[in-house]
DNA sequence: AATGAATGAGGGTTCATTCAT
DNA sequence: AATGAATGAACCCTCATTCAT
């Protein structure tokens, strides 16, 4: 997210200019927040130029229809963090148990809280309705961090910390209810009739206590066990 | 699924009215299936109306709008099944362990099989334009199942099967990747481009398997038990 | 134009689909009325339908768009009787000077007294915004027309009426006046500040007579000019 | 069109005030091909602006608005070169045949090739949008225009060399044809799919001539000659 | 004088809903 | 009960015009 701050002009800049610099920004945010909430068909492009303190002429200044305005939302609010994410759990050498207790934990705890939580949602909402997005999400989001996470299971198993278990499943156990989490946040747990789901953290660390424990060499393997503690 | 056959008329009435009979449920159908696919505000009642082989305005003389034809949907196609469910695990009195993986499991995947999987998408993808859809779901399907399943975990506790975690959040631990699966089924997995998740058996299996081990006593990692207990 | 007339339903009909198979009609009128009056590309969609009597939604279940009228317009208001003139001329077996004064020049008093005289402001107007036009216009009218014409006038040179003069200009000569006066009658001459040009009849007369005698066997041969008076 | 350079600066000022000067008439004639191309509401502010190599706010320097362009488009690109004709015209004394021959034949074969024949098509187009035009037009173009002709073929039935004819019928032949060219060149005669109308010359010449050949005296036809006079 | 970002009224088109048949 | 023609509000998008720089 913060990546894209790049984009905005320097403050030496004339205010009409730096105004100009940040309007597909405030555009963004308006669209994000409008289309998690309500759907892309049901959102109106008034509401979003009005919700970014703009015209509907100035909309279109900058996105060249509803549709882009979509792709570019999912693009930049979606692509980055997730590259970044990955990168960092890639560069990871120290012990598995560790890496997810302290990066991957934290991190989608994070993900949760901001807005970006919110593409998960959208993106299953509108996948269907335009195919480019399959392939992007696909290409950019799913398969990479796939495998990362992949990759770290096996580890796992190599350095005798995890049991041989099958891997990708393990991977869904993992990811699925955070994603999960993200999508919930945005639709049943954002209505005041619905039963919250509690904090997000206490979840957050249950889950990966249990899974963790899931994963590990048995009660029957002891020593093995206590091999996978360091 | 079966259940809702008693809303429909008896088989031995002429044919004809039979027919008529069943209209509702042709409508029905025909209207989970467009909503699923695309979206509620994205779905035209033409099209709806096409689908299920009648003239839009035949539609109209069994719901009254397009609003309430999505609550009828939601309701029949959700509310039964799950009650059912519902009640038979709260009837299993066996080993813990067993109900789990002989019970819960399979209706899972015959969940994921059925039409009714589509439910969960239409659900996260509508409740906030339609506050009823909270309250409904959250009654009829959030509370009832997770205090189920809270109590077949608790029991599992207390007859010394499980360590003592977190309850609430093991009961998401093991749910949210099936709503997942089937939430996912109607978005990324209907896609071309998209990687296949796999047979969903496979992961079922794995995934009870997995979050039956981390569940389990032993000796495995007791610092990490007794911080679960809080 | 009666063509036309052969599309509307029989009057034993329920009126509501008389009325059905009348509006494509009544459209095509307002249509026509309104482009040539205005251009195309400043007529409203709901002023064409408000002059047909009906609401702009009634308009689109005839016409997929506001292009596909315009070209609706053009094929049913100019093809067909374009067409029918050029058979009776072509079936025209008598003197040269009789079909162009008894065939010819009624033909051209008709139409420039019709609406469908419009159509060829219409075409002048709109022809480089829709090249298809271009294309169906030059087969349809354009072309068929000449060759007829260049037939007649060359039938005239070869029985002696004629002197042998450049077939293709003296075709211009003849047409591009009576088809500017079309175009006039819905131009300069609609508006009031505008000098008239006179009763249409006098100067149809007055150009064919003018016409004829240019291309008639000159003062110098005065035995053929005689031949040619029968 | 050379007149029209009265109103740009003089050619010895400084470089950068004589662009200044000139923008007007770049503007004009950006203003007119696109007017002609496309019709006054089809054509946008901004491409005009483009195609004069400056921006949409410097055109509101220049003209107060859209209409004003218009307008201003058809004062100058009509009335000098028009009123020029008509003085050359009336101030000739010599032959009518050779009046028409040598000097309104090569007039008419110049504005053909020249941008100023758009503009017949532009108000055939546009005066009944803007009423102020065909008033304009009428004052300034046709009634001038058809005097002098008139004059020229009265003299020449004065002078023994044509026919009494209905004059202005004879105008009208003369004419239409020759504005009818200037006109489908902007039409028809810009779209690759229609048949050429061949050399603009070529007809030029040979209307004139068959024209000419059905004005002068000739014992052709004594009775089509009397019915004319009326 | 020149720019181009911003505006917002207005246009073409869609679609839920009604109603005469 | 069933149809499908008709409606018109509402949506996406365009573009003439304005105005701060």
């Amino acid at each position: 997210m913060n990546a894209l701050l790049s984009e905005t002009a320097d403050p030496s800049a004339p205010s009409h200019q730096r105004r100009k610099a940040e309007r597909p920004d405030e555009l963004l945010d308006a669209a994000l927040s409008l289309f998690v909430e309500k759907g892309y068909a049901a959102t109106r492009i008034d509401e979003v130029a009005r919700r970014a303190g703009v015209s509907k002429g100035t909309l279109y200044l900058y996105y060249a229809s509803k549709e882009e305005l979509l792709k570019a939302v999912i693009r930049s609010r979606l692509s980055t963090p997730i590259a970044e994410a990955i990168e960092t759990v890639a560069a990871h050498t120290g012990g598995t148990d560790e890496l997810l207790t302290e990066v991957v934990a934290p991190w989608w705890a994070q993900v949760i809280g901001s807005d970006a939580s919110g593409v998960f949602k959208l993106i299953i909402t509108e996948v269907r309705n335009f195919p480019d997005i399959a392939e992007f999400y696909n290409h950019e989001v799913v398969e990479p961090g796939h495998r990362v996470m992949e990759t770290v299971i096996r580890r796992g198993i190599a350095r005798g910390e995890f049991r041989s278990v099958d891997v990708p499943s393990a991977v869904h156990s993992l990811l699925l209810p955070l994603i999960m989490l993200c999508v919930h946040r945005h639709s049943l747990g954002a209505c005041e009739a619905a039963a919250s789901i509690g904090d997000p953290l206490v979840f957050i660390r249950a889950h990966f206590e249990l899974l963790l424990h899931g994963l590990r060499q048995g009660p029957v393997d002891a020593s093995a066990a206590a091999k996978a503690q360091n």
